[in-house]
Order: C-alpha cells, then sequence, then structure tokens
DNA sequence: CATGAATGAGTTTTCATTCAT
DNA sequence: AATGAATGAAAACTCATTCAT
C-alpha cells in the first residue's frame, strides 16, 4: 500500500519532533507504523532519505500557506494579518512539522539552501514590498527577525503552557501587536 | 592540568554547536583536544556530563550577566536597554555556546527545568516589574515572546550575515526598537 | 512463459559475470529481466537454483563441444586443433558463460567434483590418448596445465584487448603453437 | 600492539582465500583473530579497507620478487627460469595471497588498473626485453598468455593434487619447458 | 504467472565506555 | 593523568525468501 509510506512519514516526524533526528532509530519508526525495519527500506533508501523528504514537504506547504495568505489579500495590513494567521495556524495545526523543521535548521544549516521556497524566504519577500510601499518602519532584515522570532516563540510558548487563552485570541493580538509595531509605531 | 578540563568542555562545545550534541562523538572530542578517548574519561563520567556542565555553566553565566543588567540600573529603560546590550553580547562573544544552549532547549526541554535560574525566567520576572510599573503594554509572556523571539533571530541573522553592520549599531537599534514597541507604542 | 525462465538465466549470467556472484541480488536479476522478484521464484526455488543450473548448463555444453571436436576428427593433429578451436570459440562466443564458469570454479571449488563431463576432464583424456600414442612430449596433467591455462589466459587477453587480431587468427595461432610445443617441440 | 592488524590481514586473507570475499563476514575474520567486531574497526576503517590492503601488499611483493629475478641475473635464459621459479615459489609459500590475487582479479577488474606495478607488468616488459633481443618466437602478448596461464594452473594442479611431484622438480620442469617453447622450439 | 509488500536473519559499521599498562 | 586496545550493545542497512492478492 501507499499507505504504508505515508505512516512511515507520520510517525517518522513524530518522534523526530519528540526525540530529535539522530536519538530516533530506525527501528522506532518501525515498531510505530507496526511492520519490521527492513520493511523502511522498501520505501525509502534512507533514514536520511525520510528526513529530507519530511523537511521538503512541510517546508513547502507553509511556504505555499504564506504565499497564498500574500496573494490572495488586497490590502496590506490584511495581507500581513493573513500571513501571521496561515503561519501560527500551520505551527498550532502541525506542531511535530514545525518543531522538526526548526529542529533540521539548527542541525542543517548548511543543506538548507538546497531548498527552493523556504517560509522566511517568502516572508522576506512580502516584507520587502511593504517596505517598498513605504509601510516598514524598520529595514527588511530587521523586521523579518521580530516577525519570525516572535512569531515563533509565540508557538512554543503555546505549546508549553505559558502562553495561555484560545489560539484565535493568541494569532488575532499577535498578528495586531506585530503590525502596529512594524508598521504603525512611532507613527502617529 | 586543570586546563585539559577547560579545553574539553571548550572543544566539545564548539563541535556540539556545529555539528549537534549526537553527531559529535567522544573520539571527535578527544581529537580536537589532542588526546586519547580514554583520557576523557579522567575528567568527565560520561559524554553527557559534559553536555549538562556546558549547559549549566553558560546558561547560568547569561542569566548572572542579565540579573546584573537589571541590578545596576535604577532606570527603567536603563535597566531594558541594558538587559537586551547583555543578551545581545553574550551571544555574539559566545555563539557556539548560545547556539549549544538552543539546542538543548529543543532536545532535552524535559530536562530543562531542573536547572535554576534561567535566561528566559530571569528576564521573566524583570519584565513582570515593568508590568507592576504599568509600563508594559502587552501581558508579561506575550512579551518575553516577542523579546526573546527577537533577540535569537537578531543573533542568528548576524551569524548567517543577513543582518549586516557593527555589533553595536545592531544591538542599539534592537534595544530601542523593542523598548518602543513594548512599553511606548501606541501611548502617545 | 517458458521464455521468461530462459531470460532470467541469460540476465542471472550476464550479472554474475560482470560483478560476481553474491554481489547480484535477486533484485538485480529481477530488475534486469523486466519482472519482480517474486516472480523470480516461480521459476526457480532459490538464487543458488539458478547458479547450479548455469554452471551445469554451460560446463557441460562446453564439454560436449569438446568431445565431438575429438570424436569428429582421425587425425591427431586436426584433433588438437578442433579442440582448441571449439574451446576458444565457445569462449569467444560466450564470454558471460566462461567468466561465469571460472569464478565458479574458484569460489565452489568444493563442488565442482559433483558434476560429470567436466570441460578439464574432457580435455584430459584427450591428452592422456595422445600420451598413449606417444604424441606428448610432456606428461598428461602437465600438458592440461599448459593447455588449459594458456587458453584462458588468451582468451582473457582478447576480452581486455591486450590481444589484437581477429579470433580466427588468434585461434588459429594459438593451436599451432601449442601443437607444436606439446607434441614436436624438441623432437627435431 | 600492531600484531593485531597484522593478524586481522592474515585471518583475512585466509579466509578470503578459502571461502570468497563477500563470503567471509568481517565476525568471520573477528572469531578467527580472536577479538569483537568492533576491535577490527580500531585498525581498518572498512572491511573494503582490509581487501584493498591485502590486494597492494601481495600484488606488490610477487611483483618485486619478479623485479628482483630479472635484475639479478645477467644471462636472459637464468633471468627467464628465476623469474618463473620466483613466481611459482612465491605461489606455492603464499597460496592463500595467489589464491586472494586471483580472485581479486575476477571481481575487482576495473580497480586493478590504480594499482602501479601488477606482476602481469612486471612480466610483460621483461618478455618485451626478450622480444627485442630476437629470442622470444611468439609476439610479447601471447607469449604472456602462455606464461601466466600456465603458471597459474600448474599452480592450481598442485594445489589440488592433481601434478605430483616435488616443487622443485616441477619448478624446474615448468621452466625448462617454457623457455624451450617459447624461445627456442622449431629453433634448431 | 506475476505483483508488491513484508519478513527475519544477517551484514557492516558506529560509538560510549572500560581497562590493563 | 594518559594511552591504546578492546568491548558490547545498538545503529543503519541488505537481501534471499515468503505470501496474500
Amino acid at each position: 500500500m501507499a499507505k504504508t509510506r505515508e505512516t512511515i512519514l507520520d510517525e517518522a516526524l513524530r518522534l523526530f519532533a519528540s526525540k530529535g533526528i539522530r536519538e530516533t532509530t530506525v527501528r522506532d519508526i518501525a515498531r510505530a507504523v507496526g511492520i519490521t525495519e527492513g520493511a523502511i527500506y522498501r520505501h525509502f533508501n534512507s533514514k536520511d532519505q525520510i528526513v529530507l523528504e519530511l523537511f521538503k514537504q512541510y517546508s513547502s506547504e507553509l511556504s505555499e500557506r504564506i504565499e497564498r495568505a500574500v496573494n490572495s489579500q488586497q490590502n496590506s495590513e490584511e495581507q500581513f494579518r493573513s500571513v501571521v494567521e496561515q503561519f501560527l495556524t500551520f505551527a498550532f495545526n502541525n506542531p511535530d512539522a514545525f518543531k522538526f523543521i526548526n529542529i533540521f535548521h539548527y542541525l542543517r544549516s548548511s543543506e538548507v539552501g538546497k531548498f527552493r521556497r523556504l517560509p522566511a524566504g517568502v516572508i522576506r519577500k512580502f516584507l520587502e514590498d511593504l517596505k517598498g510601499k513605504g509601510l516598514l518602519i524598520e529595514d527588511t532584515d530587521f523586521a523579518l527577525a521580530v516577525l519570525i522570532g516572535t512569531l515563533e516563540r509565540v508557538f512554543l510558548y503555546k505549546t508549553m503552557g505559558i502562553l495561555r487563552g484560545r489560539r484565535k485570541e493568541i494569532i488575532n493580538r499577535t498578528s495586531e501587536n506585530l503590525w502596529n509595531y512594524l508598521v504603525k509605531c512611532g507613527k502617529s
């Protein structure tokens, strides 16, 4: 079944996110799926192929969501808030995938460049547009640091139970605050 | 010599930061130090002891710096700017240590709680004070997410060469911006 | 189809000759044939059955050719030259089979005895006859070593491009030389 | 001990010659040496490194012996007989090494070219000299096929018990015969 | 006949740790 | 304190073979 392949990816992602990539063995994955180690290798050539496929898949899915958020709105503020919403919604709905992407960035930073359409790249392009329109009070890359850094931490603290409140509320507050900060702050 | 012990810690830190903890072997460390694997065990009981000692050491060093920053200033704004300065200066001066702390958080989140005086805890306490003084426009934990998230990303982007400019300038801009945002923004 | 069985044997032979027996997997063979691994086992009980069948088939084919060469001529010299011709022609026309037979001899020498009518046995019998007729200047087994050793190397060097010239020429020269050497040399 | 390294090479050679390279496992070697599998990897990076080192070592040893045989004699016939003697003596004294070299040639023919000073190359050069002196009745490469092919088979048949007699006798007979054949035959 | 998925035993390799010297 | 050799457990990966469909 093609289903086994998907199950392998799902279980691997879950384990990678909770234990780390290196600390997850092929046997762990096989057991979680309910097959033997050898069977894994019918579907993937190596453990690393699983890792790379997961990164590619989720990294490009998040990128696409952000791109759609940018393209589907006309008003800049609506675009911005939609980008934040898509980013956090993806993270909240796929916490394992989001954690995994971050782990991958930490451990394999030199390989990350090989992938096109990385979330950070898509967001950077959007912020550049805002800058071009004179909306951004900061330079693009600093704004990028604030935006992505904050979103990542908001996800982390929500996951850890530090930030309380409903997702919807957190998302709204975050997007509103960041817009005020990055665009309106000090403009009055 | 006690010096060997230090060298082991230094080289281990460097390797952990660049390759990851699990992907660095005891042999890697021994070679980097210029001794044999067996000799490592004269100084440490296990590889994990090295890991924990490094985390404890640098995590508390950063915490102390932040605490001192808070305690040595009287004006809240000066305190805030000094906290940011200490945080980023530590990260820029000890990039391996800072990266390592983050990796450790990702892989060993369940163990992190055992350590007292974590940087995030110290900063949170400081923000709570600001909140108590009515200076913070946001709730403490959201402000914490913005602050730490931004600082981490600023370090990352500076390290990656994305953010350009001198350290001093970056630090000043970051602290000024975050203060404006978290305290003054929208207040006018 | 019975044709599939033949194709399996053909492709297995080709792979065994080029990569070695152990280093050729059942999957390699299946892929070369264009079927799946499971299908192989419709035609053969095991990989080893393929190996043994190939050895038996080609080993006895070569033996038969040599026997026919001996039986169809009346003059001893003509017999000799025909034996050499049949041997080399078989090797040149079935290089994979010839290589495979040699590999099998190296790796499974203990099993080779189970097979009747081995090429070496047939040739030895012929040389014994020559010896009986007082034609051979050497003892039978030494002559066998010279004959088979030379033929094998001639094949090898022709295959490797070291020996140049047309097959026909090489065959004629080889048979003429060996006859002179083994029978006439020193007789004058 | 550096002795372990030698023991590993010795046992590996013995096993490779008797069972084949692929059919000898690292565990087989470790057991024969009396250590664990892991210990093998203190001395060699991989099983293949053992294989290559063995080939290099014995291949060049045989080459050197042949070279010395050529260089230490002044008379061409003495040179020739010394070459045959060195070749067969090496094979008789190191049957495992000699078998192994042949197995390696069969399975890794494409890699053989990487090695300098192969026995066949040294012998070829010597035959070329003989040819230059007008002594060889055959072309160099055909003579090479006869010479090496015969020597290899003589070793094989002696090892298998087919050729009887003392080594010394076999060596003398072989060198005398081949000299008569390749140089004098038909000259009278 | 053939497929495709899976097994299970085995292979090579890795590595934290131990220990005699 | 340090070495260098070894261990042993586990990791990644391989592959002949089986079997339900």
